[in-house]
DNA sequence: GCTCAATGAATGAACGTTCATTCTATAAAT
DNA sequence: ATTTATAGAATGAACGTTCATTCATTGAGC
C-alpha cells in the first residue's frame, strides 16, 4: 500500500469522524463521506467492507490516539496523586482540542454498532492507564471503593468538565480546569 | 381529544422511547414505531408534525418525568448535604428503573435534531433542583467553583455510576451506590 | 347523516452497495 | 529511450431497497 492510498483511507476515517460526530451514524450517507473525503464512493469500499466496518474501525482509532495522549507527559517516578492528576487534565486537554472525537466516542460508546470485539481492543489500549489507578490503590491513596467505580466516576466527571467548557455559556481558563480536576480528586481519594 | 385518543399518543411516544433509545433516530423507521405502538403510521401524523417534532416533544416529556421524581421526598426543612445526597440518589432510581430514558437523552442531549427552544423548555424543568444548588452554595457548603460547574461535575459523574451499574459486569447494591454518591459529594463539597 | 379519528397502500426521494470502466504507475520488451 | 503490457487503485452511474410523508378510504360516535 502505498503513501497515496494510506492517504485515501485516513481521509476517509477523518471525513467519517467529522461528519458522523455532528449527524450520527444513519444520518450521515457513504456520499457525504466520499465528497468531503475528496475520494470516490467506491473508494471507501476497497479499505473497508462496508459502513460498520468503517465505525468500527474509527473507534479504535480515536480511542488509541486518546489513550496514548493520556500518558503525555507521565513519568512512572511522579507521586502518584500528581500522575492521576495530569492524566485527567490530559484526557481534558486531549478532547478540548478535540471535540469531534469528544462526540463521536460518546455516541458510540455503548452503540450497538460497535463490535464486542472492537470494544475489547478499545479497552485494551487503556491499560497502561488503569494500572495507574492499580498504583493508586496500592499506595491506599484511594476510597475503600471498587477500583472500577472510582475510575468510572472520575472519567465521568472529567467528559463533563469538557463538555461544559465546550459547549458552556463561557469557556473555562486553565486554572479553573485544574479546579475542577482537583475537585475531582476529592472524589477519590481517601 | 378522548382518553383513547390520548393513549394512542402516549403510545406512540413510548414506542419511540424505547426504539430510538437501542436504534437511533435515524435508524428507526416510523413505520416500526407504529407497530411497536400498535396504530397506523398515519396516526402519528395526527399528533406530531414530522419525525423531529416527536423526539422534540418524547425529549421534554422524558426530561420533565426525570427533574419530577428528582424531587422524590425531598423536604425543604432537611440538612442541605442531606437534600443534595438525596437528589442524586433520586435520579440513580430513576435511570435504574428506566433504562432507556437513560440512553434517550444521554443521545440526544447535546444532538442538533432537538431545536433550541426545546432545550430551554427542558432546562426549565430543572430549576427546583438549581435552586437546591443555590442554597448549598449560600450555605458556604460548596467549593469556590461556578456553580454551573459543580453541578455539571455531579450531574456528569452520577450519570457514569447509573452506567456502570447497568452495563458493569456485576449491578452494584443499594449500599455500594451510596457510597459513589458519598464520593460526588466529596468533589463538590467545600 | 355528519364529523373526525384512524388507517395503511401509494409515492417519490434517498440510501448502501456493486461493478464495469477508466486512470496511473510500474515493469518488461525492444 | 521508447513502447507496450500488466496490476490494481479509483471512480460514479446504476440497482434494489428502504424511508418519511401523504391522502383516499374506512369506521366509530353522536
Amino acid at each position: 500500500m502505498t503513501e497515496i492510498t494510506q492517504s485515501k483511507k485516513a481521509a476517509a476515517l477523518q471525513a467519517t469522524l467529522e461528519l458522523i460526530s455532528e449527524q450520527g451514524f444513519h444520518g450521515t450517507p457513504m456520499s457525504q463521506i466520499a465528497q468531503r473525503a475528496n475520494i470516490g464512493v467506491g473508494t471507501i469500499y476497497r479499505y473497508f467492507s462496508g459502513k460498520e466496518d468503517l465505525i468500527n474501525a474509527l473507534y479504535i482509532d480515536v480511542k488509541s490516539r486518546l489513550a496514548q495522549y493520556t500518558l503525555h507527559n507521565y513519568l512512572e517516578t511522579r507521586p502518584v496523586r500528581e500522575s492521576c492528576m495530569l492524566l485527567l487534565r490530559n484526557i481534558v486537554d486531549y478532547f478540548l482540542e478535540h471535540p469531534a472525537e469528544l462526540m463521536f466516542i460518546e455516541q458510540y460508546a455503548n452503540s450497538p454498532l460497535i463490535t464486542a470485539a472492537t470494544r475489547e481492543e478499545g479497552i485494551r489500549t487503556f491499560e497502561p492507564v488503569n494500572n495507574l489507578f492499580k498504583h493508586a490503590r496500592e499506595a491506599n491513596l484511594l476510597k475503600d471503593l471498587p477500583l472500577e467505580m472510582l475510575s468510572t466516576l472520575a472519567y465521568g466527571a472529567t467528559i463533563s468538565l469538557v463538555k461544559l467548557s465546550l459547549f458552556g455559556h463561557n469557556k473555562l481558563d486553565s486554572h479553573m480546569l485544574d479546579g475542577g480536576i482537583s475537585a475531582i480528586w476529592d472524589a477519590i481519594k481517601r
